[in-house]
Parts: structure tokens; sequence; C-alpha cells
DNA sequence: CACCTGACTCTAT
DNA sequence: AATAGAGCCAGGT
């Protein structure tokens, strides 16, 4: 069953938690190329002619500058779920952003089973929530 | 079948 | 830090 691109990229955003952003790079990663940051962009755009369901939390996709790209609507419905904005309109993705989207990375890359010889560990992308 | 539209990201000034 | 310009794809009419 071949599902067009945007589905996937629906599919994709809908893995996003409440109370978490991720990036329109970010869901563009996890779907893989040809999908790029636009192509999220132009996927949500025509999600506002369709009624999905389950419905696509389009609010948490956000630009790569950490702000809404659509407008204070988008950016008060995060807030509701407890994202923080500051003045700038700017949210902190180290923060808010959606941790898992590396997790979800791996997994698209057909990288589920870690390898035995991983040698280079030396530096980790710890992500700290603080 | 061709044309048009659309919610991004990066790099350089 | 802010602004400007270039690159790119899918879906609907």
């Amino acid at each position: 069953m071949e599902e067009g691109l945007y589905e996937r990229i629906y599919e994709a955003i809908q893995q996003i938690p409440r109370g978490r952003v991720a990036t329109y790079g970010q869901i563009a990663a996890i779907v893989g190329p040809p999908c790029e940051g636009r192509t999220v962009g132009y996927a949500l755009a025509a999600l506002g002619r369709r009624l999905d369901e389950p419905p696509v939390p389009w609010q948490r996709v956000i630009n790569a500058q950490g702000r809404v790209s659509t407008g204070p609507n988008q950016q008060r419905l995060l807030e509701e779920e407890g994202v923080v904005f500051d003045e700038a309109g700017r949210t902190d993705l180290k923060r808010f952003g959606w941790p898992g989207s590396a997790l979800a990375w791996a997994e698209a890359r057909g990288c589920g089973a870690p390898s035995p010889a991983e040698p280079s560990e030396e530096e980790s992308p710890q992500l700290r929530l603080f």
C-alpha cells in the first residue's frame, strides 16, 4: 500500500508527544529523503483542507529558529500544552524539543539493533533537559 | 497534461 | 543580530 509522502510526514508528526515540539527539519530527517523541511511545511499546508483521524498535531511543528511559522495562534496552543516562549516568540528547543526524534531517525535507518562494536563513543550527544 | 501554490532552511552580507 | 537571496518537491485545479 503506497502512501503518499505527505502521509508519512503526518504519521511522524503524530508521534510528537504533547508539550513537546519538533522542527520541520527534524520531521524531514525522520521521514528521510526526498523529504526536506519545506516539504513538511507543504504537507502541513495541505492539512488545512483535509480532516485526518487521528488529527495531526500540526501545532507541535515549528521552525528551526524555535518560532512558530503560522502565527500567534499556534504559539498559544503550544503554551496551553506547557511549552514556554520568550518575548521574542522563541522557545528553547533544548528543553521542549522532541528528543525522541533521534531514536525515530535511527529506527528509520534500520539501526534498531545496536552494533556490538561501536568504537567512537567518546562524544555522546548528551541531551540534558536542564 | 501543464501550471500554480505553499506553514522551510541555510549561507552570506 | 537581522535581512536577503537561492534551492527544492508534492498535490490540486
